[in-house]
DNA sequence: CTGTCCT
């Protein structure tokens, strides 16, 4: 799947075009020394590099087999138990580790690492209308506010070239059509290779994934292998990457898979909804099979991508130890340690096998970073910088906002409206990408029926479905079979559909970052993006810093919803866990406010007026990048 | 007084 911001670098770049055309069996292998022979150790970045990484197909060679282990539940029959629903983890760290040659062929066809970047041309752009790629703004990324604070903040750089990742990992850059580094990756890459512990605040789509793989990788790649006991079926990652969905640990999954291509670093990714072994009968009697994720865990793994729940099963298990971790990243990382994920998180981080703070490298990514949340992050970082780059907790002027007053009795008939009237001005009559957004998951499903019986194609994603319904649902929406998906929060964070024409937030959500996020998934790319929001009384809580982000936004701020934020008392807009009223917003590290209290609802990091702050416009590195190169770079 | 997160 392609990055957002790359889709656009695409246009301009013609000659990286031939890259990603690589078929799917021509990525040449060769065997690195083997692990279970002991061999002198070679780093991962040299293990198993062809001599010239574009260069035609080259027999694989066999090398050494020395299968350092059986596999524990032998090998799989090829027709058995490869439940379809099951996650899609398909990497193997070709001619590392056990199975090569031990195989029948079956094995050996998984043997090589597939290319992860077969498929990200499937979606042609053609397939969607373009009346939503017209009037890109790119004046709007010029002048990008920046904060850093903490100690010894190294210099942002302006090129991949200037930073030393690795061949492999520079042709992967190549190979996603990444020009140039997006203005949260300069900052953040710099920042990671020194080893430094981070708190980033970046839009979704701005290139996060990649701020902290990269240096990740690149890390693994000068470090030690992965190890593991012989004899023991535990798996000891150098990396751990959580987030708070299932569908967006696929979605980093598969993006960490492109950037570690050929690398010999492994990733490998865990989540719930299927079971972890498959019983299956075989004549008369049931059979245990182990199925992929454990056995992509002990053919070893460096990086883990995973969820929280099924990484404390993995855990529990024995199946995965964190002893080895180097790196921790916290993806959506303000949700990862609200209530509903944060004693899991601390059990994580704190209670099992981790390294402490301070003897691992700890990187915490959300666009949104309230200060309550900030303050709990700290127990989890060791001496921080703290970076915020963009307008922090916003859409961009990209995303046009409107805010419609609907009591709950209208909203249908007004949904159809908005549908209707957006399939008559679509070309061909056809339905632009819709998100809309509910607030429970009977809801979804409810609404979903009735969208469908009114002749509108929607499918729904939310927990209580399958996650193989779960995963078919995102995947007719992406292709836009069904054009309307009705989503609960489960789609709220950090899911990258491209062209998502409209948000709908049919019902609002309690709070405003959330509102944030989901808006967020639309206006990507450097296409503008419609928000619509149907508030009534009920959502008289979010008012206020409704009213406050939109001004903030440059939108058109209805004065019914001025009226209303100025009657209701001073809510700061949280919803549930919210501690703090006020200043709430993670466009500051919530380190430098111990004595000030504050503007109340200071929503930009940028904004003007404080003082002390290594402020400074990103454009004044861009040499005149985005916006007059023609190479383009969106900013969400 | 939802939703997300191992069975």
């Amino acid at each position: 799947m392609r990055t957002s911001w790359a889709d656009a670098v695409a246009n301009a770049e013609s000659s990286a075009a031939a890259a990603s055309a690589s078929p799917n069996n021509v990525a040449p292998v060769a065997v690195g020394p083997s692990r279970g022979g002991r061999a002198a150790y070679v780093p991962p970045h040299l293990r198993n590099r062809p001599p010239s990484v574009e260069s035609p197909a080259l027999p694989l060679a066999d090398g050494p087999s020395g299968a350092r282990q059986p596999p524990a539940s032998g090998a799989l029959p090829a027709g058995g138990s490869r439940w379809g629903s099951g996650p899609i983890r398909d990497v193997a760290r070709p001619g590392f580790g056990g199975g090569r040659g031990g195989g029948g062929g079956w094995h050996s066809r998984r043997e090589h690492e597939a290319n992860p970047f077969v498929n990200d041309d499937e979606t042609t752009e053609e397939v969607f209308d373009s009346q939503e790629n017209s009037g890109i703004n790119f004046d709007a990324y010029e002048d990008i506010p920046v904060e850093t604070s903490g100690d010894n903040v190294p210099p942002p750089v302006n090129t991949f070239a200037e930073i030393d990742l690795g061949d492999a990992l520079n042709e992967n850059i190549r190979r996603c059509k990444y020009v140039k580094p997006t203005p949260v990756q300069r900052y953040a890459i710099p920042i990671s290779l020194m080893g430094r512990d981070l708190m980033a605040c970046a839009q979704t789509g701005s290139g996060k994934t990649a701020a902290f793989c990269f240096p990740i990788i690149s890390g693994i790649m000068r470090g030690p292998p992965a190890q593991r006991q012989r004899g023991s079926r535990t798996a000891y990652p150098h990396a751990l990457i959580l987030s708070p969905t299932r569908e967006l640990s696929i979605q980093i999954h598969e993006e960490a898979r492109k950037f570690a291509y050929q690398t010999g670093v492994r990733v490998v990714v865990a989540y719930g909804g299927a079971p972890i072994n498959q019983q299956v009968w075989i004549s008369n009697r049931v059979e245990t099979f182990v199925v992929k994720e454990l056995r992509d865990l002990e053919r070893g793994v460096d990086i883990l991508v995973a969820t929280p729940g099924r990484l404390v099963d993995l855990l529990e298990r024995a199946r995965v130890s964190l002893q080895h971790i180097r790196y921790l990243a916290l993806d959506e990382a303000d949700r990862m340690l609200d209530m509903g994920f944060e004693p899991q998180i601390r059990r994580i981080v704190e209670q099992m096998d981790m390294p402490p703070c301070g003897q691992r490298q700890t990187m915490l990514f959300s666009a949104t970073f309230p200060k309550e949340i900030q303050r709990l992050a700290s127990d989890f970082l060791y001496n921080y910088i703290f970076l915020a780059v963009g307008r922090v907790g916003s859409s961009t002027d990209l995303i046009v906002q409107r805010v419609e007053f609907v009591l709950d009795s209208d909203k249908r008939s007004h949904l159809m409206d908005l549908l209707h009237a957006q399939r008559d001005s679509g070309a061909h009559g056809k339905q632009a990408l819709t998100l809309v957004f509910v607030e429970t998951k009977r809801g979804a499903d409810s609404l979903e029926h009735w969208l469908c019986t009114n002749g509108f194609p929607a499918t729904t994603i939310h927990g209580d479905r399958t996650q193989q319904e779960r995963e078919q649902a995102l995947r007719s929406f992406k292709s836009g079979a069904t054009p309307i998906l009705v989503a609960t929060d489960v789609a709220a964070r950090g899911l990258d559909i491209p062209h998502v024409a409209h948000v709908i937030n049919f019902d609002l959500p309690n709070d405003i970052d959330d509102y944030v996020h989901r808006i967020g998934r639309t206006g990507r790319a450097g296409k503008t993006g419609l928000a619509t929001a149907f508030f009534n009384e009920s959502n008289s809580s979010l008012a206020r810093s409704l009213s406050e982000l939109m001004q903030e936004a440059n939108q058109e701020v209805p004065q019914w919803l001025s009226r209303f934020a100025a009657t209701r008392s001073y809510g700061g807009g949280g919803g549930r866990n919210r501690r703090s009223g006020g200043a709430r917003f993670g466009g500051r590290d919530f380190r430098r406010e111990s004595f000030s209290k504050g503007g109340g609802g200071d929503y930009y990091g940028g904004g003007s007026g404080y003082g002390g702050g290594s402020y400074g416009g990103a454009s004044s590195g861009y040499g005149g990048g985005y916006g007059s190169s023609g190479v383009t770079s969106a900013w969400d």
